[in-house]
Formats: C-alpha cells, sequence, structure tokens
DNA sequence: CCCGTTAAGCTAACAACGATAAGTTAACGG
DNA sequence: CCGTTAACTTATCGTTGTTAGCTTAACGGG
C-alpha cells in the first residue's frame, strides 16, 4: 500500500553530524539551477526543489523559514556576482566618465542576461518583513555604493558638475534599472536596437550633467 | 450533512437571459476592489473574488480564461484611465518642453499612488499567450504614442534637438518607469525627496536634449 | 399556459501548492 | 553498547486554480 514514493530522483545520503550545512549550499545550487531552466519564479516549486536535490519537502524548512526566504538567499548569493561582474567590466577604463557609462552598460547586460534573478531582487515587492530597514542589509547595497562612488570620481575629475553624488547615482539607478526590467517584463515593445538606446541614454546624461 | 456555505456573503441573483455579461462587469469590479484594498495580487484569490462578487469561483471562469486574464483585464480598463490622467495633467500647459516633464511627473504620481495596478502591467512576466506581439494590443500603446507625439511638438518647436521622436520617448519612459517601479518594488531604500529627484532628472534631460 | 431549450450558475472534486506536527534513523561521545 | 540529538522522513492540513457535470430559471413557440 505504500504509494508512489515521495522522491523521484536518487536520495541524498544523510549528511554527517555538524554539517547539516551541506544540504543548505545543495537546496541553494538545485534552486538556481530550477530558476534558470524554468525561467519562471512561481514555476519553481518547493516540491521541486526539495527533489531536484534528493530531499522531501520538509527537509528544506530546516533550513529556510519560508519558499520566499530561499529565493531570496539564491540571489542574494547572485548579488555579489553582479557587484563583481560590473566592477570587472570597468577595471581597465581609465576614464571616469566612460567608466560610469561602462557600468550602466554592464548593469543592464547582467540583468537581461540573468532575468529571473533580476526579477527577484528588483522586481518583486519586498518581503514584510519585521525588519523594515537593516540598512546594511539591503542587498545591493554594495553595487550601488560603487556607482556612488564612479559619480563621486567623475565629479573630482571635473567630467560632470559637482552635487549631489548620490542624487545622481539614484537617478543613473533609475534608468538602467527603467531599461532593464522593461526589456524583461515587455519584451513584445518594438524596442529599439539596444546600443542606439544606451548610447542616446549615455549622450543625453553626457551632455545634461556635464560641469 | 451541508457543510459550511460555498457562499459566505448575499447571493447575487440570477441575470436575465443575454445579460449574462452583467456578471462580468461585477466582476471586473470585485477584483479590481480587491485588488486595491489588499494590495497584493498573490492575495486576491478567484475564490475571494468570486464572493464578493455574491457568486461561486467557476462562475468566474465563464467570462475569463484564467485568473491571469482576469486580472489582466483589471488592469487594462485602468490604462484608460492612465492616459486620461497624463493627458489631463498637462491639457493647461502651452510650452511643450514643459508639458513633457508634467507627463513624466503624472507618470510617476499615477504608478506610485496605484501600485498593485501598475505593478501587473509593468512589472510582470507577460501572459505566455500564443500571440506574442498583437502590436495594438499592446496595453499602453495609446499612453506611448501620446508620449511619442510631445516629444515631436517639443522638437517642431525647437524645445529639444531633433531626432528619432521614438528613441526619444523611448528612453524618457525607460527613466519615469524606473522611478515608478523602484518606489514599488523597494520602498526601503533611502530615497531622496521625489520632487528633488524629478527636479534633478528633468533638468539633465532639459540640457541633455537641448538642441 | 405549459414545455422544450439553453443560458446562467451551482456542487463536487481534482491535483498541486506551501507549510507543519510528529515520528524515525543514523552518527557520534562517553 | 547506549543515550543523545542532528538529520531527515511520513503523513497531513488548509488553500489554491481549475474542470467536469449537474441544476435551475428565463425565455420563445405551440
Amino acid at each position: 500500500m505504500t504509494g508512489e514514493p515521495l522522491l523521484s530522483g536518487p536520495r541524498r545520503p544523510r549528511a554527517r553530524r555538524g554539517e547539516g550545512d551541506l544540504l543548505r549550499a545543495d537546496i541553494l545550487a538545485a534552486a538556481e539551477r530550477l530558476l534558470i531552466e524554468t525561467g519562471d519564479q512561481g514555476a519553481v516549486s518547493v516540491r521541486a526543489i526539495a527533489d531536484a536535490a534528493g530531499v522531501t519537502p520538509p527537509s528544506i524548512y530546516l533550513h529556510f523559514a519560508d519558499k520566499t526566504e530561499l529565493l531570496f538567499a539564491v540571489c542574494e548569493a547572485r548579488f555579489d556576482d553582479f557587484d563583481q561582474y560590473m566592477t570587472e567590466a570597468i577595471r581597465d577604463i581609465a576614464d571616469p566618465l566612460e567608466a560610469l557609462w561602462e557600468r550602466g552598460r554592464a548593469y543592464v547586460r547582467f540583468g537581461t542576461e540573468n532575468p529571473e534573478h533580476y526579477r527577484i531582487l528588483f522586481m518583486t515587492r519586498p518581503l514584510p518583513d519585521a525588519t523594515p530597514a537593516p540598512p546594511d542589509r539591503l542587498p545591493g547595497l554594495a553595487a550601488f555604493s560603487h556607482l556612488v562612488e564612479d559619480v563621486g570620481r567623475c565629479m573630482a575629475a571635473g567630467a560632470i558638475a559637482d552635487g549631489d553624488a548620490f542624487l545622481v547615482a539614484t537617478s543613473l539607478w533609475a534608468v538602467v534599472h527603467g531599461i532593464t526590467s522593461l526589456l524583461i517584463a515587455r519584451p513584445d515593445f518594438p524596442w529599439p536596437d539596444l546600443d542606439r538606446l544606451m548610447g542616446h541614454i549615455v549622450d543625453v546624461h553626457t551632455r545634461g550633467l556635464s560641469a
């Protein structure tokens, strides 16, 4: 009378004592894989993640409070990549203004190449958390700070007009996020060539922000 | 042995023959109300909508193929309001450039005041529809066309440099959408004063787009 | 006036989901 | 070898979107 097996795939061997956190990493990896494969946050179920990790669903909850926290953790890990990706993209660019623009281009590139991660990070409702703003846990803060620093460098070099670097960075963020999220959310729109669009935006801001 | 009633509220009287579409309107109204009340697309269930309309859940499917289509219909109706709201906001503004900026401000205002509608319209995955791009059914196309027209007027008046009005409009859309969607998705971010931010963006674009 | 047709809506149920309570198994220290 | 407990499992709950199939009431025709 035993029904169909609860675990369709191979069962994961039990971890040794004290090594329970190994499962956590496996769950994260499985969830990330499914997230990328399906490209749909809603299509990735806790059961599917558990199955892919060779484990039953309740085991997920030994490591994550709920599904939201799990998906968030997946993307939080990607945030480091995100920041690093942009930093890397501008490593060899001496001119601070060109670095700033290239950072923006890298932002859009990363977002469009990881649309589901980007969606969870920047396009979904924030967790109704008890702690509304633990300011340093705001994921992506590091990346934003680097943007502010880049803007500051441009101001110091006289490449753009002096002013509130935070304000300028925020509006630049809004621009690149606007492009990225619209490309993800409305791919059917008759988009102009992306390079041309980015080029135009860079031109406008180069002139608009000039000293 | 009849369990709890399937309909908690008052039951809706049956429509007369040929007037079945009356229910459709009631469902849309109920869904819209719940969407605004809860402020959460996921919290609005088909059962809750049906109950609010005084009807059982399957009756929903006499008028909408699935939940997505229903919520989409709710918002599509709001799109006309959206376009009208912006048009109204700039009705008495003679200067085309100032009208353009005020259209942008109205855009952000409408979005932040109707965050759940905005979310469904511009921040969710498009329906995996068979018809990928029936270009005129693209909701919001009217509003976008009006933006393109405004840009064209600015060019004709010499308020901004001549060029591709569609390209300029697209990038302006990206900017206002960026602000709006980030305000909705990440309210915990230490946002600068919105008027100041919009003012800065207007300044940058006024200079960046000038002839 | 009744009666067949059919629009309008219901009851019952399904499969899948996120989540929890409570039991079981296996690794380790003593 | 045994008790403890970390590491899982089984079984189940309530809810969700959705469908199949039955019932009821409004209407047109005789």
